[in-house]
RNA sequence: GGUGAGGUGGCCGAGUGGCUUAAGGCGCACGCUUGGAAAGCGUGUAAACGGGAAACUGUUUCGGGGGUUCGAAUCCCUUCCUCACCGCCA
């Protein structure tokens, strides 16, 4: 969410950079500046009354002491008047900042202005590809086929225990899996994450603080009874942590493994064939709380360092800036990275990190002291370091042939084979 | 699941209708003191939203919401949360 203040003082251009997104913000800003006008107007009155209502009920206590009980009394008069006037006035300024917060949730993040206008996902810009594509026998197989072969991953158990798009891994997939986890969380600690273990079901309050709701309520799974939400990514009880919480020292880096939980409605066909998209999936998470100053110099090495990941587990990527088109709607900039996952021949997002600027501590209530000693707010930053499904897809598939598939040395600690035959 | 006790500032904690402008303590900051430090002494120490160039100042906030009252941290209703004991349980 957007502060009114930053509207108020950044109107022109705000409404300018929105457009990149292809938002046309002009009359909700109108509307929600005059109404904040009115808001003003009406607290000013408000405060009045309210002065003159605790001035006369410190009279009448006085009167009552020494005994002026009838003077008191047509004080009293007064003061239900007055009382009458402050309520009217309450529930007008009420009303009025509902509205406003109303507006406000309609407006996406401003982009930064580096970012690209552009409609969809092709109008993103690649800006470094990385490693060679593997070239594959005739035969090479999908993950899907592979995962079968070697009794890596079970689809149809996973239906018969629970349905779709909740796989059960098995054997040396499982131990892959957990191979993938440790590694992960050991890099990200050696580049001075610390690492949490997060609850995995979240209050209403968490889901608001990042914005899961309302806009994405469809997405979360929830459970009614006890009001809780599953996560969809460790971005919604981590970066919570920090809701509410005046931050003394920057940065703050956290890291964390969780399962993710996502509903993802609609959606068919070969794009979530195996493990392109799932119900329940495996994520290590980085997060960042940073100066508003230092925000995007932290972007950058949090992309440096998801490409050492990259680069280490010997996988060709690409990593693209995102368009305004396809930004999303909390983020400022966002930079993608895609695997190549050879046997489909397909780019697979596995990692999303991004620049919220302020919108997200805005709702948290996340904030630093600035030299005056005024609350500024923090800025928050995230990635995933990495998503696990497919990148086990793209591990499998590009490092088949004839003997099995080879592992990339720098899991062989962490697995204890280096083939799976 | 049952029963009980609680939710007050960064933290602890007092507070049963106006002498609360939330006592007192701890912590923190600054100053005095000191060769330096500790102790001691003094001063200051929340947030949000307004007004003001600023100094300063108004309002709200004692878990949340509602009510009684001229006046509520204090009384009433409601809701959420925490803790303790019992039961069940990895």
């Amino acid at each position: 969410m957007l502060h009114i203040s930053d509207i108020r003082e950044n109107k022109e251009q705000i409404i300018n950079l929105l457009q990149i997104k292809n938002f046309e913000a002009k009359e909700l800003i109108n509307s929600v500046i005059s109404k904040d006008d009115l808001r003003k107007k009406t607290q000013q009155k408000s405060d009045e009354v309210l002065t003159k209502s605790n001035q006369l009920a410190k009279e009448i206590g006085v009167l009552y002491k020494t005994g002026k009980q009838a003077e008191a009394n047509l004080l009293k008069n007064q003061s239900a008047e007055l009382k009458q006037k402050s309520k009217e006035l309450n529930s007008c300024k009420a009303e009025l900042e509902q509205e406003i917060k109303n507006i406000l949730l309609l407006i996406p993040n401003v982009p930064h202005p580096s970012v690209l206008k552009g409609n969809a996902d092709i109008d993103n810009e690649i800006i470094n590809e990385v490693g060679e594509m593997p070239i594959l026998n005739d035969d090479a197989k999908p993950h899907w086929e592979l995962t079968e072969d070697y009794d890596l991953v079970d689809f149809k158990l996973g239906n018969k225990i629970t349905g779709a798009g909740f796989p059960v891994y098995k054997g040396k997939g499982a131990r892959l899996q957990r191979a993938l986890i440790t590694y992960f969380l050991d890099k990200n600690i050696s580049s001075g994450y610390t690492e949490y273990m997060p609850p995995l079901l979240v209050n209403e309050a968490s889901a608001y603080g990042t914005g899961a709701l309302p806009d994405k309520e469809g997405q979360m799974y929830y459970m009614p009874e006890d009001n809780l939400y599953l996560i969809p990514t460790a971005e919604v009880p981590v970066t919570n942590l920090f809701r509410d919480v005046i931050v003394k020292d920057f940065p703050i880096k956290c890291t964390a493994y969780t399962p993710c939980f996502r509903r993802e409605a609609g959606s068919y066909g070969k794009d979530v064939r195996g493990l392109n998209r799932l119900h329940q999936f495996d994520k290590v998470e980085i997060v960042q709380i940073e100066h508003p100053e230092n925000s995007y110099k932290t972007l950058e090495e949090m992309v440096e360092h998801i490409s050492s990941i990259l680069n280490e587990l010997e996988l060709p990527y690409r990593v693209l800036r995102l368009c305004g088109g396809d930004l999303s709607f909390t983020s400022a900039l966002t930079y993608d990275f895609e695997v190549y996952s050879a046997a489909q021949e397909k780019w697979l997002e596995v990692s999303s990190v991004s620049n919220f600027e302020s919108f997200q501590s805005n709702r948290l209530k996340l904030r630093y002291k600035d030299e005056n000693g005024k609350s500024k707010l923090c800025h928050t930053l995230n990635g995933s370091a990495l998503a696990l499904p497919r990148v086990l897809a793209a591990l499998l598939e590009n490092n088949q042939n004839n003997d099995g598939i080879k592992m990339p040395e720098i899991l062989h600690p962490y697995l204890g084979f280096d083939i799976i035959s």
